[in-house]
DNA sequence: GAGTTTGAAACT
DNA sequence: CAGTTTCAAACTC
């Protein structure tokens, strides 16, 4: 049905469009720019670039209250710049409209850039960017959502036709999706978006992060198209669905669809918590938490916590035409795959008694922070969330938590006299430095010493060798920064010798054992993914979540580095991730920004076989951190095959992304 | 799930 | 800056 529709709206639309598209700057915009070449869309001054990302990051970047106002000022120019507030048509579909209409040019157009055309598209549309604010922003006057732009009001209304039949839910998955592009495709501003948009949606209280939530939201998936209310709550809950995924990368489990779109795009995993991350990585990409943690890692990581379902989700698409496909089946996928699956994940994972901690470790890369406070009320270091930079959500424990959006005031405040104390206080505690990679040309593979706790620890009693200490947390060595006593840090101890591979080994030989007896199993498991690989395109979703799984499992609690850590630094928050962007990022050249970037890459390259490579047979062999790392390139295309394309897939995209990136610094 | 351990954060 | 206390995650049972 989608299918159909869009296309029939892409004929139809590009040609009605074109009339009255032409006179808004927007549709000149999108005209100018090359749906491929996400370049274009950045060093082209359009009139969003003031309105959009000038000062976006400030909200979690730093906590100054202006961040605040500017942020309410960007929802409210928006909102009311355009639009004369037509309550009728906006309501539903205005969002949808606009943006649908270009992506699905777009999409004619071009047959792969998903991740290219989305971003400009959303870029360039305002509406687009009107929409996600708007479905952010819980307070903008949504119903509304009259808060389109005229431009989209007016393809809106000429579409109207064609839109009724639409279904909005397909296309607000779609802007989703594009918005995630964007986000991703624009280091920069997107960063500095996405923060604001984290911050939207957290004040929107939705918090769609947690698994439960996405679950309620993708069982209504479709169908209200026909009152606000109903839209609304459906609407939103999707879009922040998606984004709050990204963004805090909080609860992975999420949108494994969304995502593995990016994810072709590849660098969208991770990117919520590790993209956030990007530079710093963290907690992974950095962080996880970067994030993935940032995106992810951030993110990632953020990786690790939707690693588990994206790989899962990856595993079903393998291809671009598949991705594409995706994109256009988005909400249906969503609907049948997401809420299934969901369920699904939970029980295989998370079932069992340490579901918290597996869950936690999953989502800690990055961003997907839960705290279980009860004296700081989230509002000290303490707190992984607040920390982190992230409002607390549902999944956490905390008590009397004023880490919500409730208390945005206070929040800030508290952050503000937090860095006024120590302005690092919030900057990602593992810091991944590309260059050193790149400038030693060590193996990144090997030197996990490229990145360092910013401060250092200062165990006594850990050794280094459980997550007390951050240095082994975040998944890197110890340095002279730190004071740790009997170090044994396996990621590298303060000495500068590495005990990665000791580590590895003698968690080899803890694991052997167990691998061993797994093997039996796994290799039932391996023949029938063998199989399925080779037949289909996509390998059973099943097996490759349990190897992802499992290796917390099989492996040594604490020999395990976390999935973070190889994302990059501190994932953790979306907040520093802008700012990481902007101040480091900026400065470099362009090529060197290339350099970060492949360096991102290849950290992806290398972690992506952590997760999507997971072969069984993979699995099994490189249970450890190493192993790993080495292994993707050893992986055997029989068994690996189909991932190792993806993989590849994956990489592309995330060379397209880069020159994306640049095109953002000109700003400075 | 409760209790203990640990080390960072906060405080003095 | 050093010492102490507070805190919550990590860990153990």
């Amino acid at each position: 049905m989608d299918t159909p529709q869009k296309s029939v709206i892409t004929q139809i639309g590009t040609p009605i469009s074109k009339s009255r598209f032409e006179d808004s700057p927007v549709f000149n915009y999108i005209n100018s720019l090359s749906p491929i070449r996400t370049i274009k869309s950045l060093p082209i001054p359009h009139p969003f670039s003031s309105l959009n990302f000038t000062s976006p990051p400030s909200v979690f970047t730093s906590p100054h209250l202006t961040s605040s106002h500017k942020e309410s000022r960007f929802f409210k120019t928006h909102n009311s710049s355009s639009l004369p507030p037509n309550p009728i048509e906006s309501q539903e579909e205005d969002e949808s409209t606009p943006n649908e209409e270009v992506s699905a040019e777009e999409e004619a157009s071009i047959e792969m850039g998903l991740s290219q055309t989305n971003p400009d598209v959303l870029a360039a549309s305002p509406c687009g960017r009107d929409t996600t604010d708007l479905s952010l922003v819980p307070y903008a006057p949504r119903g509304e959502n009259g808060s389109c732009e005229e431009a989209g009001m007016e393809l809106q209304k000429m579409y109207d036709n064609v839109q009724g039949k639409i279904e909005t839910p397909d296309w607000e998955s779609l802007i989703s999706d594009a918005s995630e592009l964007l986000i991703f495709d624009s280091p920069n501003d997107s960063e500095a978006f996405r923060c604001l948009m984290m911050q939207r949606t957290s004040n929107s209280e939705a918090r769609f992060c947690t698994g439960v939530g996405m679950m309620q939201t993708m069982q209504q998936p479709d169908s209200n198209n026909e009152h606000e209310s109903s839209n609304a709550i459906p609407y939103e809950a999707v879009s922040l669905l998606h984004r709050g995924v990204r963004r805090r990368c909080l609860d992975f489990e999420m949108p494994g669809n969304k995502q593995m779109v990016n994810e072709n795009n590849t660098a969208a995993c991770e990117s919520s918590s590790a993209r956030c991350v990007v530079p710093s990585i963290g907690l992974h990409l950095n962080a996880i938490a970067m994030s993935s943690k940032d995106c992810k890692t951030n993110v990632i990581n953020d990786y690790s916590c939707s690693g588990k379902i994206q790989v899962g989700l990856q595993s079903s698409i393998s291809t671009l035409q598949e991705a594409l496909d995706q994109t256009e089946n988005e909400t249906r996928e969503d609907a049948d795959q997401d809420v299934p699956v969901e369920p699904a994940l939970e029980e295989l994972h998370l079932n069992s008694p340490k579901k918290k901690r597996l869950k936690l470790e999953a989502g800690e890369g990055e961003s997907c922070k839960r705290c279980n406070c009860k004296k700081s009320k989230c509002l000290k270091l303490y707190c992984e969330c607040f920390a982190a930079g992230v409002y607390c959500i549902e999944p956490c424990s905390c008590i009397d938590c004023f880490n919500k959006p409730i208390h945005e005031d206070t929040v800030l405040a508290t952050r503000k006299q937090i860095e006024s104390r120590n302005p690092l206080a919030f900057a990602p505690k593992v810091i991944r430095s590309s260059d050193s990679v790149l400038e030693t040309g060590e193996d990144p593979s090997k030197t996990p010493a490229s990145a360092r706790h910013k401060r250092g620890c200062n165990c006594k009693k850990s050794n280094c060798l459980k997550k007390y200490c951050e240095c082994y947390q975040g998944g890197v060595g110890c340095s002279i920064n730190c004071r740790c006593e009997g170090c044994k840090n396996a990621f590298g101890r303060k000495d500068g010798s590495s005990n990665v591979e000791e580590a590895e080994q003698e968690e080899e030989v803890e694991t052997s054992e167990k691998n061993i007896a797994a093997k039996s199993q796994q290799n039932t498991e391996v023949l029938m993914s063998k199989e399925t690989s080779s037949a289909l395109p996509m390998t059973p979703m099943p097996i490759y979540r349990q190897q992802l799984v499992q290796p917390p499992y099989s492996s040594s609690k604490n020999m395990m580095p976390p999935p973070q850590s190889f994302l990059g630094g501190g994932s953790s928050s979306g907040i520093y991730n802008s700012q990481y962007l902007r101040k480091p990022d900026i400065s470099l050249t362009q090529s060197r920004i290339e350099k970060s970037f492949e360096t991102v890459a290849e950290d992806r390259a290398e972690e992506m076989p952590e997760i999507l490579i997971h072969s069984p047979v993979a699995n099994i062999k490189s249970v450890s951190p190493n192993g790993k790392r080495v292994s993707p390139p050893h992986l055997d295309s029989s068994s690996s095959g189909s991932i190792l394309g993806r993989r590849s897939g994956g990489r592309k995209l995330i060379l397209h992304s880069i020159p994306s990136f640049p095109s953002l610094t000109p700003q400075h």
